[in-house]
DNA sequence: ACTATTTCCTGGATGC
DNA sequence: TGCATCCAGGAAATAG
C-alpha cells in the first residue's frame, strides 16, 4: 500500500521518464470511476499539456502541467468565445473521449481555464499503479485512465480496488505538513490537546501528510511509544524523538525504494525492499527484534497496529 | 470542534 | 473443487 516512501519512489521514477513529454489526449474509464474531479474537467485540464515536473505531496503524485502550444491555428480547446459549439468540423484531437467532447468546451470551464498552468493529481489509494508503457502493451483489467503522450508512449492508471483518485487542481493543497520537512515545534503543536491515540493522529493526513499504517507502526516502535497512547499524554522530548523516528523510517524506506507488499510496484516495475526492515508491522506473534517478546497486534480505528508490549510504553 | 465508526472496492487467503 | 467469508486499508462520509 503506497505510503510516502512508495509514492516518493514512484514519483521520482515517473519524473525521470515523463518530464517534458506532452499529454496529447486522455481516455477515462467508465463510471463509477475513481475520479474526484469530473471527467471533462480532468480532460480539459490535462490534454495538450506538457509535463513540467512530477513530484510527491503527502501520498499524492502531482504532475505539474503547462499548456503546450498547439501547432494548429485555431486553438479549439480554448473556446472561451463560446463558438456555440456547433456540430461543425470538430477537431479530432481527442480521439478517445467522445463522450466528454461536448462538455469539454462547454460553459463548465471557468475563467481559470485562461491559466496555462494546471496540475494533475493522482492518489494511488491501496492498489493504484501508474505505468509508462507502449500502446501495444496489453491493457490490464482495472485500467481506469490512459494518457497518450507525444513520445508515443502511454501513461496508464490501473487500480483494481478503486481506492485511488484522480483530480485536477491549479494550486493543489495536500493539507497537513510534510513529515520530512517538519520541525519539532510545528510537529508537537499539531498533537497538542488531542485525545486520540497517537497512532490515529499520525495517520491523520490533515495533520501529517504521507504517513500510513506501516510507517506509523514502525515509527512508534522505534520511539518506544504504544500506538494507543493518547497524543495529549506524550511529553515534549518523546515527541522530538518520535519526529526523528518518523524521518528516519521514511528516509530509510525511500533509500530502499519503499516497502513492497502485495500490490505495490514502483513505476519501473521493480519492488521496494523496505519490508525486509519492518520491525513490527506484519510480525504479530514473532519475537521482538530487541527483546524477543512476541509482537502484539491490536486494532485502532479499524487499522491493525503492531507493537512490542515490552519495548513500547 | 473532535473523535469514532462505517463505507467504499476487489482479490487473495482461509475454512468447510 | 467450489463456494462463502474474512481481511487488507486511505480517506471521505456519517454518527456520536
Amino acid at each position: 500500500m503506497p505510503e510516502l516512501p512508495e509514492v516518493e519512489t514512484i514519483a521520482r521514477g515517473l519524473a525521470k521518464r515523463v518530464t517534458g513529454d506532452v499529454i496529447e489526449s486522455v481516455w477515462l474509464g467508465e463510471k463509477p470511476e475513481p475520479l474526484k474531479s469530473p471527467a471533462h474537467e480532468i480532460a480539459a485540464a490535462i490534454e495538450h499539456s506538457r509535463i513540467v515536473s512530477v513530484r510527491r505531496m503527502g501520498k499524492h503524485i502531482v504532475f505539474d502541467l503547462e499548456r503546450a502550444h498547439l501547432e494548429r491555428a485555431p486553438t479549439p480547446a480554448k473556446g472561451r468565445r463560446s463558438k456555440t459549439k456547433q456540430p461543425g468540423p470538430t477537431p479530432k484531437l481527442r480521439a478517445s473521449s467522445t463522450k466528454f467532447e461536448a462538455l469539454a468546451d462547454g460553459g463548465v470551464r471557468s475563467a481559470r481555464s485562461e491559466s496555462t498552468k494546471s496540475q494533475w493529481i493522482v492518489h494511488l489509494g491501496m492498489t493504484g499503479r501508474l505505468q509508462v508503457c507502449s500502446p501495444k502493451d496489453e491493457v490490464l483489467k482495472h485500467t481506469h485512465a490512459i494518457a497518450k503522450l507525444a513520445s508515443g508512449r502511454e501513461l496508464r492508471f490501473v487500480d483494481p480496488r478503486r481506492f485511488g483518485r484522480l483530480s485536477v487542481a491549479v494550486d493543489f493543497d495536500a493539507g497537513g505538513i510534510e513529515p520530512l520537512e517538519a520541525d519539532a515545534d510545528s510537529f508537537i503543536a499539531m498533537f497538542r490537546g488531542r485525545k486520540t491515540p497517537i497512532k490515529s493522529a499520525l495517520l491523520n493526513q490533515k495533520l501529517l501528510r504521507g504517513v500510513g499504517n506501516i510507517y506509523a507502526d514502525e515509527s512508534l516502535f522505534r520511539t518506544g511509544i504504544r500506538p494507543r497512547r493518547r497524543a495529549s499524554t506524550i511529553r515534549r522530548d518523546q515527541f522530538v524523538k518520535l519526529l526523528a523516528s518518523v524521518k528516519e523510517v521514511l528516509n530509510e524506506a525511500i533509500a530502499l525504494g519503499g516497502s513492497s507488499i502485495s500490490d505495490y510496484v514502483n513505476s519501473d516495475g521493480e519492488e521496494g525492499f523496505f519490508q525486509l526492515q519492518h520491525r513490527v508491522y506484519g510480525r504479530e506473534g514473532e519475537p521482538c527484534l530487541v527483546c524477543k517478546t512476541p509482537i502484539k497486534r491490536i486494532v485502532i480505528a479499524g487499522r491493525s497496529s503492531h507493537y512490542c508490549p515490552k519495548c513500547q510504553k
